[in-house]
DNA sequence: GTCTATACACCGATAGAC
DNA sequence: GTCTATCGGTGTATAGAC
């Protein structure tokens, strides 16, 4: 697109002597975050908001009250900053997956997990941390499902790596779990879910949609209370869905080995 | 966002009085299409390649050999002419499946229809148009898949009204066919089967990743070959899915009426 | 090391001349 | 219908102040 040098910059602090190190002498100074995180803290809010396109650096600098280079100065691009973002959230989500599926492991020894708890240890994990904290927990998830659907290359490629590992471990356990079903199969499946999760979250504001939820601080105890409804019901529909489709008939066409042309 | 009037400009020609019409003395004038004309297919193949935001009006006109200002003239706006192409592409779309639903009601009478055929007829379709034409059919599969994820508003409020008529006839089409099953548990797993649709079809290049294909025009057969194969499985698979997922078991928390707080 | 000020190339939109 | 000129917006880069 950009024909003048789209190369990766990464720049920015060198990382390992990075902003915050030279702070700290009394312990006074801790109310006041450094830069860095206020602009983190500002992006998050206004990408859930509006979306990452929409959202500028100079809307996000401004209200962070800092000056527009320093989201190049800190984070090198805008594309950083999104990925920094997402990084803070996902990485919760993914380290509790491989905690569920850890304990779902432990407790069996080395017998094959059932299916339907493995898929709920995977998706039902995000959504009950959206549950959880109906404060920060409904902006998280709006962002992370707009950013599964997300077109654009960058974000794809870093949610790939992203979620590399997590992946690895919960088709390792389906595999176990389902020796009769082609790996391929499996894999293909996996990929159906990931969508249907991720539109049942992105699609047309579905939480606020069920339980007249907005943005407002959830105060008030029956918003918290509907909106934590509402998410069990999601949850518990999905599953059903997501089981019901991963123990679906193979298809016809037969396929344990897959066919190659000469 | 835009605090300046964000309201929805209708410009361009009036319609009625629209360009084309001076046009056409002799028709040895047919060979050379309008400007508008060119700036659809234009946009249709770079919009393809590469995503809506990345590409700018300017490269469109460049291309088309047409000036910046055209687009605007024609179309009133980018958004408008986002929705001109992809209207082009999914009105023969919900047109077929509308066509197939009808034949399939035909055919049944006043019986109910097979849940399965109705879904054949909803995801088929669409996935058998890419399969029919492997010169335009994968590229305007991709584009439709990304729409479908597309998280500008003027985009899935576009889709929403574009989509309405079609989903109303499938969704009775489906009450009917699973009368045991509550209404809003179909609408649920309605919009589970789009998600994980739109997932397949965008997610990760799937078509070149399987076949090998790649934009240059396919005229190789064997290309050709590989895409209608690799279609019919992405169907089958899919389908299988879709199935399973739409007659699994209802979630436990019954539901047959919607519960209130007083 | 942090942050500021400023410049730059690009974007979509539009008024007005032809 | 088409084209030029221009406007306010965007992300990015960098020189230099502290």
């Amino acid at each position: 697109m950009n024909d003048t040098a789209r190369t990766l910059r990464r720049r920015g602090p060198s990382r390992t002597t990075a902003p915050r190190a030279r702070v700290r002498q009394g312990a006074a100074r801790e109310a006041t975050p450094i830069t860095r995180e206020r602009l983190l803290d500002v992006a998050e809010r206004l990408f859930v908001q509006h979306g990452f396109e929409a959202t500028s650096l100079r809307k996000i600098t401004a209200e962070a009250g800092a000056n527009l280079a320093a989201v190049n100065y800190h984070f090198g691009s805008k594309e950083s900053l999104v990925q920094e973002v997402l990084k803070r959230g996902l990485d919760r989500v993914n380290q509790e997956r491989l905690r569920a599926l850890d304990a779902l492991e432990h407790a069996a020894g080395t017998k094959p997990l059932k299916p339907s708890k493995i898929l709920e240890a995977f998706f039902g994990t995000l959504l009950r941390i959206a549950k959880d904290d109906p404060q920060t927990g409904p902006t998280f998830l709006k962002l992370l499902g707009r950013t599964m659907t997300e077109p654009a290359d960058f974000i794809r490629a870093f949610l790939a790596d992203e979620y590399h590992q997590v992946l690895e471990r919960y088709k390792t356990a389906l595999f176990k779990a389902l020796p009769d079903v082609p790996r391929s199969e499996i894999i293909w499946r996996f990929h159906f879910m990931l969508g249907a999760t991720a539109y049942a979250i992105a699609g047309t504001d579905i939480l606020r949609l069920i339980t007249g939820w907005d943005e407002t601080d959830g105060k008030s105890p029956t918003h918290a209370q509907q909106h934590a409804s509402a998410i069990d019901q999601l949850t518990e529909r999905l599953l059903q869905f997501l089981i019901g489709g991963l123990r679906a008939p193979l298809p016809q066409f037969i396929e344990p080995s897959e066919r190659k042309t000469p």
